[in-house]
DNA sequence: AACAGTCGTGTTATCGCAATCAACCGGAGC
DNA sequence: GCTCCGGTTGATTGCGATAACACGACTGTT
């Protein structure tokens, strides 16, 4: 019988039973423990002794009250499964780990009602910073970041204006950016898969970038297929299955992100569509996974590692009472791949 | 100019703020808040008027230190950026988000050192429940979850015994029954590749127990290659060369996880070796990126979904005081895709 | 009319720790 | 021998909330 974890009869160790076990007060065991203060190397060690002895671990709760300081940055995404929103908090705890700070996520599911749960949730632990995704949220989510009086970064997302600081890339530009490519290098019929969330408004802001380009130029996008569910290679066969079938003339196909895109391109090799002649391709996200597949996947890197970054160093910045940059713009990087030709 | 939410002189608010805006107690406006106890209507709408129009967030650090309960399960797990642990996260989310409990995420990158410090800093938030990836631990780990005197529920592996509970699979019986299956099938040129990494307890195990079986019926892994860094199809490409290149006569390729089987699986299909006829391919984890690839690569499903929502559903039933299992053992799913042929 | 039982609300005492300031100690300087 | 001093250590207070109990105002019963 393996033991059980929850015998009832355990007290909880405090800092007096460290301190009854080291013959010192308290307040010298929490000192020592933090590290704070002048404890003679005599004392340090008894009480770090007794300390290990009992298998004392400090209660933040208690010290967080105590303190009103509290080391945890909030950090709110939409996903966790999308495969992009891991990369920026790679970035994020890159950074944090050189510092006391230490991040804790959430994830909204793209629905501004949760979003507000989620921020109110960690608001009420009073953490000492808060990265948000994106620059839309709702009147109250707005409200509450703004009263907690902590910093705030909305990251991803540059086309509108911040509630505190914001890190991010201006997607209707990326989109804009894209369209302009395409067209310099000779693709006029062209067709657009994405995703259907209308709470995505990265996505939106990236096709309208791209449709005011087109248009500009002249050009109408043949046709747009959305989806609903999961993005992955099969979703993206299937539409560009359904997206050629409708229209045998197309191309180019722009989708809406790499997954999809990486399926759709699988699914022209196998047909022997000539590409990048006959037809080009580009995603959006630069992923990891595009490297391996028998072509490169035309697509614009996100600088997500970066936007993590640089949204956490504002927040440990701000923490320390340090100035710094309170909105940064990075430009989306354009990759063309193996699946657009070369400008005409 | 953006507004800053660091204004220094806005004071925190506090429950006494909105009990006196509202004109009751402390208490009352607590009792509002967690709707407890009873309080009139008219009390009620006084309270919530006061505390939405001043913006008022509980403080639950006070909370939880007065009531000791703190309604957050520390999860442990090695990577975020792995594909899979974000499945497990899923199942647990699911579960939790019918309870008043939340997750609290933490990676330890396949450290123990690491995990170590994330074990000390989650107890120090005094959690409902623990929720640790794998069941090899440091002593020290061992100590503080087993004096934590809360529940622990170790996921993903079953060859062992556990602190306290445990959800998984068995990995060494999975690497068995893989090495069966392909011996049915008439393989006999095996070759492996797999991470380096010495700390991935379970691939290892996995790797055990396939070659246990191997070696029963007297078959020897012609080769093995193992890499560092991130798993890519990239990877998968790389190897799958060098391997084929150092032995031409294989019959059977075994990857120890599914992103580089499926990279070495689009590098074979290119250079138009016949599979499964001349060469057998599996990987391992079912990720869903498989669903899309011109052909399914065989693979063993780890059940990730379901590990998540049994160990949630234990730490649920243990902090509401119900009994239930404590030892759920799932058996890995086997799928021999398109990547093999039938038994002789 | 006296009593117990509700209901709604307030009072008091923690919760475990850290900030603050006071107290102590032995040696240096006069 | 006295003060002064830097280095250590301890006592007290309070962080913002909840638990437990106390209390007054009604209600309904006998």
């Amino acid at each position: 019988m393996p033991p059980r974890s929850q015998d009832p009869g355990r007290p909880q160790l405090t800092l007096r039973d460290v301190a009854e076990a080291a013959r010192v007060s308290e307040m010298t065991v929490s000192r020592v423990l933090r590290n704070r203060g002048d404890v003679s190397q005599a004392t340090r060690a008894r009480v770090l002794e007794a300390a290990r002895s009992l298998g004392y671990v400090p209660n933040k709760i208690a010290g967080a009250l105590a303190s009103s300081r509290v080391n945890l940055v909030g950090v709110v995404i939409p996903s966790l499964s999308n495969m992009v929103f891991p990369q920026v908090l790679a970035g994020i705890s890159d950074v944090l780990d050189d510092t006391p700070l230490q991040p804790v996520f959430g994830a909204t599911h793209y629905k501004p009602e949760r979003e507000e749960e989620v921020i109110y949730e960690m608001l009420s632990w009073r953490p000492s910073g808060m990265i948000v995704a994106g620059i839309e949220h709702s009147e109250a989510s707005i409200a509450m970041l703004t009263n907690s009086g902590i910093p705030v970064v909305e990251i991803m997302d540059a086309d509108g204006d911040p509630i505190d600081a914001m890190v991010g890339i201006s997607h209707r530009a990326a989109g804009a950016r894209m369209a302009k490519e395409i067209l310099l290098r000779g693709y006029r019929r062209i067709g657009f898969m994405g995703t259907k969330m209308p709470l995505d408004y990265r996505a939106r802001k990236r096709l309208e970038g791209f449709e005011a380009v087109l248009n500009e130029a002249g050009v109408d996008l043949v046709d747009r297929i959305f989806y609903s569910g999961g993005s992955g290679l099969g979703k993206g066969r299937e539409m560009t299955q359904e997206m050629l079938t409708r229209h045998s003339d197309l191309d180019f196909l722009y989708y809406s992100n790499d997954m999809i895109g990486a399926g759709g391109l699988l699914y022209c090799l196998e047909k022997g569509i000539r590409i990048p002649q006959d037809l080009g391709l580009a995603g959006f996200n630069a992923v990891e996974i595009l490297d391996g597949l028998p072509m490169r996947l035309a697509t614009m890197d996100t600088r997500r590692l970066e936007i993590g970054r640089a949204a956490a160093q504002i927040i440990a910045a701000r923490v320390a009472g340090e100035s710094c940059d309170q909105i940064i713009t990075m430009d989306a990087g354009f990759d063309p791949g193996d699946t657009m030709r070369a400008p005409v």
